[in-house]
DNA sequence: ACTAATCTGATCATACCCTGTATGATCAGCGCATTAGT
């Protein structure tokens, strides 16, 4: 669902990354691979990331986008695919990429300390605070925006859920200001 | 206008620990997510 919170034009949130502007010979290679399989994984978007030159996270949104803008395929006849062996390696291949997912990143208690302490004072950082913590820590910004996304999910989720106790109804506060600050 | 970037919330997957729990990765978005750069 889209964020309820459309008022904050005024600050411009922080800086986003830059636009991205593929050339048509990208277009025309991703466009093949979407069309090979809209669900690729790590593996493919790592190679597709080699081929055109650009980073594997900005395969990902690219893909994300074009799956909500084409979202035709999928829903319609679920049933071919499974019985389908006409077309084995394509079937495999997705298969295949279905499991193929980015290993999981673990962090050190330092990191998580440094992540978390900007969290608190920023739970929407810009490109610019990310890119400054991946220098900072040594992590992808990518990673670290997938950090503050599943950081300010939970958040929000375990603020909804302990609604009694004091210590949270301060970090409700907290968490308010926070939210309030992007305002 | 088109579409890259971003967001929330749900869910899958895995590491660590004791069969759950915490949390990283991926996904949809339905009056067909919203915001914003070119």
């Amino acid at each position: 669902m889209a964020q309820d919170n459309s008022p904050n034009k005024t600050i411009t949130m922080n800086q986003r990354r830059s636009r991205t502007k593929f050339t048509e010979d990208q277009l025309k290679i991703l466009i093949k691979a979407f069309d090979q399989n809209p669900y690729p994984g790590y593996a493919t978007k790592q190679r597709l990331a080699l081929e055109i030159n650009t980073d594997q996270s900005r395969i990902q949104i690219w893909f994300q986008n074009r799956r909500a803008r084409h979202q035709c395929q999928k829903k319609s006849e679920p049933d071919e695919d499974l019985e389908s062996s006409q077309d084995q390696d394509h079937s495999e291949e997705e298969i295949q990429s279905r499991e193929d997912r980015r290993c999981r990143t673990s962090y050190t208690s330092s990191q998580l300390h440094t992540l978390i302490g900007a969290f608190m004072n920023n739970p929407y950082p810009g490109i610019d605070t990310r890119e400054q913590l991946t220098k900072e820590i040594g992590i992808p910004e990518s990673r670290v925006q997938i950090w503050f996304q599943n950081r300010r999910s939970r958040f929000h989720v375990q603020s909804k859920r302990e609604p009694d106790d004091q210590d949270s109804e301060q970090r409700q506060d907290q968490e308010q200001d926070l939210w309030d600050e992007r305002v």
